[in-house]
DNA sequence: CGCGATTTGTGCGTGTCTTCACAAGCGCTT
DNA sequence: AAGCGCTTGTGAAGACACGCACAAATCGCG
């Protein structure tokens, strides 16, 4: 329990003791204000109001603080938030205040990136270990570690009490990778292969699909095109679009 | 409605004339609708039912059946979903029956690794143009793609009616960067730069945070290490975890 | 010491999402 | 042609999330 109250309350005696079971959505937006309280304290801001930091986070200011109640009252009425305070509760909550260490599984073309991604290790997390199923690039160095073979994946995953494992490997390895790190003892997986994985009850699964997420952007384009073609709806465009971007273009005004 | 077969239209009817507008969650999911249908499709599978298609995409039969409700009755009772009708239909909604151009803006690890991305391509994007603000980076080819610098961003966009625009610099840049692309006519942005791009209405953001993603894993990992420490909730760990994989971690085993 | 300005914390109405359960519909078999 | 099994589509209920609006609490100042 890292929780060192230097100044602080000796009154209060650990502040949370018990971890609080959040909203998904709440834990979601954590990390979000988490990054908007860091930008703070380094402007040297020491408190904030729940509306400045609701714009910074991009949120609603009650939504904020309905968010932050769940943590406990670490506001002051009249005051606002204390920002150094904030920062280690909810990165108490986070479970961040021990390093968790990573292995990354698979080191292609988006491995590679995420193993050199320092966004990572700025945030508390160590990549402890790298692993490919392709001789050719087992050896390789990557930002100071060895990539290992996949067969090793499960005995070095114990050995190094390996927290998150994170899979970029094409979809056709990912659900053998995940067995290898389940049977590891991994129980958080962070999957960036076009897949489902199945796994058992207890491991948590989060998924990233780049291709998704343009295709959600594709359908907002779609729906927003095919509105621009109706001029019906009371919606009139604010920006006089650029060029002759087709009002009403058969093909979707990609013509032009 | 306005059901105007084109002349062009063969057997099949176009079936989908107007846009109908989808829950969030559900344009969400159809995405790995899709590609669970692509992939049965391979497989040589010509229907499907909603019970099978759920399962391959990682959810409930119940609401798979009620998003694909939402597009029309494209199912037969008793039988299940026609595999290529379904995948005709969901694609037209999603927009993906024209292929939009994607302008990637930073090149640095992330960046690099996404130009080179194969699964943009293979769903129906074409990466377009790469931008980079670093005088060293312009010039260089990529994927057969020259990077620009960042100055022609608005310029370029227009002249090649870029859909989507990709943020993958440094925070520090990335508002910038947005609104050069708003400036260029771009509506939707994927950012994975860790900040909160504010644009005007009408414009669709995306976030994409690696790093988020791993705190909120964090988290879970915080709260299953609190529960095994209290052995008072009645959850018994299902598969005798591997080794001496560390039960009563000192540093995350609060209590005790 | 009291008052007003300010900001948190939250009760509550509203809307969205999820899930259950079942009627309606389809094809196959007899 | 009628019955039967199977699957879709959907009404309804529950769960969850959101945002307003306001009471409670705190600070600063006269």
């Amino acid at each position: 329990m890292s929780q060192h109250r230097p100044p602080g309350a000796p009154e209060r005696p650990v502040a949370v003791p018990a971890l609080p079971d959040l909203p998904e959505a709440t834990v979601a937006r954590l990390p979000e204000y988490l990054r908007a309280l860091h930008n703070l304290a380094e402007n040297g801001h020491d408190t904030v109001s729940s509306e400045w930091l609701a714009t910074a986070a991009g949120v609603n200011s009650a939504k904020l603080r309905k968010d932050l109640s769940h943590l406990g009252s670490y506001g002051t009425r009249g005051v606002g938030y204390d920002v150094a305070l904030l920062i280690d509760q909810i990165e108490y909550v986070l479970g961040l205040t021990q390093r968790r260490t990573v292995a990354l599984v698979g080191v292609g073309n988006l491995g590679h990136a995420l193993a050199g991604y320092d966004g990572f290790a700025t945030r508390g997390f160590r990549i402890a270990a790298l692993f490919d199923a392709d001789p050719v690039r087992v050896g390789e160095e990557i930002n100071g570690l060895v990539v290992r073979h996949v067969d090793e994946l499960s005995r070095v995953a114990t050995e190094e009490s390996i927290a998150i494992g994170v899979i970029a490997t094409p979809a056709a390895a990912a659900q053998r990778v995940a067995d290898r790190l389940v049977a590891g003892g991994v129980t958080s997986i962070l999957n960036f292969a076009p897949c489902v994985l199945s796994v058992p009850d207890g491991v948590d699964v989060r998924k990233v699909d780049l291709a998704v997420e343009l295709q959600i952007l594709s359908f907002h384009e779609h729906r927003k095109a095919s509105l621009t073609a109706l001029p019906a709806v009371g919606e009139a465009p604010l920006t006089p679009l650029p060029g002759n971007l087709a009002a009403t273009d058969p093909q979707e005004a990609i013509g032009t």
